[in-house]
DNA sequence: TCAATAGCTGTCGAATTAGTCAACTTTTCA
DNA sequence: TGAAAAGTTGACTAATTCGACAGCTATTGA
């Protein structure tokens, strides 16, 4: 009757891995839409489906319960954030960017909703993150872009504004979906749609910033 | 007594204008900040200095409340999406248009973050406006965009992702500001900053658009 | 098999919330 | 001036809310 204890995975700590994960999964969606004053444990708890209580057994409190659907958010954010590598081609590596950062928005949507949603109230709960890691980030990517210039591979724009406009114009397709469903007059937006703003997006930062694209290279 | 009738000003409704303007400002602030659900209008009362009650007297419920900010939210919006006119010169039309735009965010940094905040949520109160007014001024815009492609004033790109990109990206300054802070490292986004910005924004939107800056006029 | 541990939840209390209401003061205007 | 209208507000109610906790069941490992 013991289930095939193969493989390791019979720790304690199996179960309770499996419910966090199932709650967090329904907190994010509602911390998400309603911020986190707006939300409730009664309806995070519904969503998840089980009782108010179990919740609290998981997480000491509410508070607690958005830092942990925070951090689990921040890290997929790095994941995201780095792939904004410094190889020495900028067209090459801004296109793979912009791919990246667009795949996120349409694959994680609530995460971007939610981290645009403590963004807008003032990332009261992000300024440890934002002190540390991602001024860290900034100041690292932002030399890249100095050299590039530098080398005359890139118009002389501010860098910090690029990265600000590859930022805002993927994260619009998870943020504002509605007004660009309405827009595009579509019920939904399709992985070709997605494709199609992301090859746009690339075409006017590239073109924008002076890129050229590398004449090289197979296709 | 009856302290100067001149130019009328007197009529029953004046003292209701102030108030009900008074209670307005600070109900924007606290639902930009903290959403419909999360906001209290016990804060709002605190915010604007009158009890509780004296905003129940101007307003049914909070729902209403909250429709009446929206609404004062939608006209300065509307002011601002006309800017766009249909004039022949891409580089001027759309020169004007990002500044504007940025000019908003600048000063109704609040009214930027209410409507974002609505939006992330799904924009359960905006259907109606969406629906009519938005819908119409879109695909109007994206005509314009037509015809200068067509004329061949700009590369072929879908307009609907330049016209999302313009309002991402200005958007962006007044609702992701502790971000933009700490990345550019000041304490406060002054007006030289914007202006910066702006001017970013317009290059790589021009030239990545392929628009030609028309050579006549003066300086 | 059988304790010990981990996981679960119904029920409750204190605090906060939206909205009501009746009594009050100020403004208006004839 | 004085009464009607507009504006104001303290005190209240009913409904939600977070969180605590005791007692329950399921899982684990010897």
């Amino acid at each position: 009757m013991t289930a095939n204890p193969v493989r390791g995975r019979y720790k304690p700590g199996r179960i309770r891995e499996q419910s966090r994960e199932l709650i967090l999964q329904a907190a994010e969606a509602e911390f998400a839409c309603h911020g986190f004053r707006g939300s409730t444990m009664q309806r995070i708890a519904e969503a998840a489906q089980v009782p108010k209580a179990n919740i609290h057994y998981y997480f000491t409190n509410k508070l607690a319960l958005y830092g942990a659907v925070l951090e689990n958010t921040l890290n997929l954010w790095d994941t995201v954030f780095n792939e904004l590598s410094s190889e020495d081609e900028p067209a090459y590596v801004l296109s793979r960017y912009i791919d990246a950062k667009m795949n996120f928005s349409r694959t994680h949507p609530t995460a971007s909703r939610l981290f645009a949603k403590e963004m807008i109230s003032g990332a009261p709960h992000l300024s440890a993150y934002l002190q540390q890691d991602y001024r860290v980030w900034f100041k690292q990517r932002m030399q890249v872009f100095e050299s590039w210039i530098a080398d005359g591979k890139m118009d002389a724009i501010e860098p910090a504004h690029v990265i600000f406009m590859i930022w805002s114009s993927t994260q619009y397709y998870a943020d504002f979906e509605p007004q660009i469903l309405i827009a595009i007059e579509t019920p939904k937006l399709t992985t070709q749609a997605y494709q199609a703003a992301a090859d746009s997006i690339k075409h006017i930062i590239l073109k924008g910033c002076g890129i050229k694209i590398p004449p090289p290279s197979s296709s």
